[in-house]
DNA sequence: ATCAGTATACTAACATGTTACCTTTCGCTC
DNA sequence: GAGCGAAAGGTAACATGTTAGTATACTGAT
């Protein structure tokens, strides 16, 4: 079998992490962020094995945080932890991506419906900047920042219910579909659609009518998960068997 | 002040936790699961400090696991963690409930609906099963028995969606409401009416009616919100004020 | 008595040491 | 050469030691 030289050992293991100094918190949550990005990102591969020392060797510190956000992560399905063996990358499944969008599909119906009845006119006025703003965006062609005021839309609307666990199980069972997500190009028609979309949903929230919000935000999901089934049979070798 | 005999400190932290034999798996999820149970029926009071050092001696174990399963408590909101300072057992909080009913309600909601239409006979037979069993304990008046056949009844249904996900954090959230319910007594005529919900459930989906199914759970979860609404009402004082 | 400052005791967070289990490999047998 | 079993290496899980932050109790001055 071919042998590593030191130099590809060397390599393969810097600078996929970052620097713990770019997040705050505790020690740990912020190696949870850093696993967590490198993870999404793809940097980490699906399938890889995470090596504990490595990663405490890189970030140069020890294992307890290291330990706990590990178990976060597997709590979350991003990680696999073999007991007494090893940790794995979780593979992309389209099982997860599916159960995802059916939880943020749940979700997002419910919300959609109980804001359309207690929405409050400064709310409404929030959601329409966002939409200017994203509408400035698909006119430059700034989809990363697209997708950015997207999830903000989507977080705004969650926020607006003053439940404080919603949005982030929402946002954790969508982390599988974003991870998927980053193996599409990004299509400028499909951008302009997802727009339109929104103004639909934004307009029926300030008419406070619960119902067309939620038949929006039904057509709205059920365009990107249409979308994501098109990944997966483009490229069905990325995700695990089921 | 008073002071404590060393008899009372010491009859003060027995008894509380279930012993770690009675459950199966790795040593920080037994901890866990029995924290969980000493939490969820009470024997920690809300509002107490949880002392890991305590845990430790009754349990006759070390601080690693007995963290790691704190950790994961904090996470779902039964306890909270002030950094470098202390531990407790979170307070009861309406909010925390209705955003656990809102949270089970929209999946619930969801999977019934998803449900009816992918049923199989085999399904089918399984709930009209499960409803003749608690049939049997109403008229044994045997309430606790009947909670349990009751959430064994909505496991079953979340279980036929075959997301695996789902059925854990509709669980996590529903554990709020299931601590807040330890305080009311049962009352048979709920019971019995309970009963009947679940069988227009259960009716609507082997009929494979989608809506149907989800206006039946619709009602019973109005009726359990109903219920807690109640609780609040008579007993004010054992929530955190909001 | 009240308040400021300080010391102390306690805790979670972090670091490090140890154990037990799993996996793979290597040598032995047939 | 194929199948099996022992042994070694590597890992997560667990135990224990250390640090640093927080809250309380104490001291002394006003």
């Amino acid at each position: 079998m071919s042998e590593m030289t030191a130099t590809d050992m060397e390599t393969s293991g810097t600078a996929r992490l970052t620097p713990l100094s770019e997040y705050e918190g505790s020690l740990s949550s912020r190696v949870y962020m850093s696993l967590k990005d490198a993870i999404l990102t793809l940097a980490y591969e699906p399938g890889e094995v995470l090596r504990k020392v490595e990663v405490c060797d890189q970030l140069g510190i020890s294992r307890s945080p290291v330990s706990e956000a590990v178990a976060r992560l597997a709590a979350e399905g991003l990680l696999r932890v073999m007991p007494q063996s090893g940790t794995y990358v979780a593979q992309l499944s389209m099982d997860e991506v599916r159960e995802g969008a059916f939880i943020r599909e749940a979700f997002e119906l419910a919300a959609v419906e109980y804001v359309a009845e207690i929405i409050t006119d400064d709310q409404i006025t929030l959601l329409r900047r966002n939409l200017k703003v994203q509408q400035g965006l698909v006119e430059d062609q700034n989809i990363q920042g697209f997708y950015k005021s997207d999830t903000a839309l989507h977080n705004l609307i969650m926020g607006f219910t003053r439940f404080k666990r919603l949005a982030s199980i929402a946002e954790t069972s969508w982390l599988h579909v974003n991870r998927a997500r980053q193996l599409v190009l990004p299509n400028p028609r499909r951008v302009s659609d997802t727009l339109d979309e929104h103004t639909a949903i934004v307009d029926a929230l300030a008419a406070r009518d619960p119902r067309a919000a939620r038949s929006a935000t039904e057509f709205h999901l059920s365009q990107l998960i249409r979308h994501l089934e098109a990944v997966e049979r483009d490229r069905p070798e990325l995700f695990s068997r089921s």
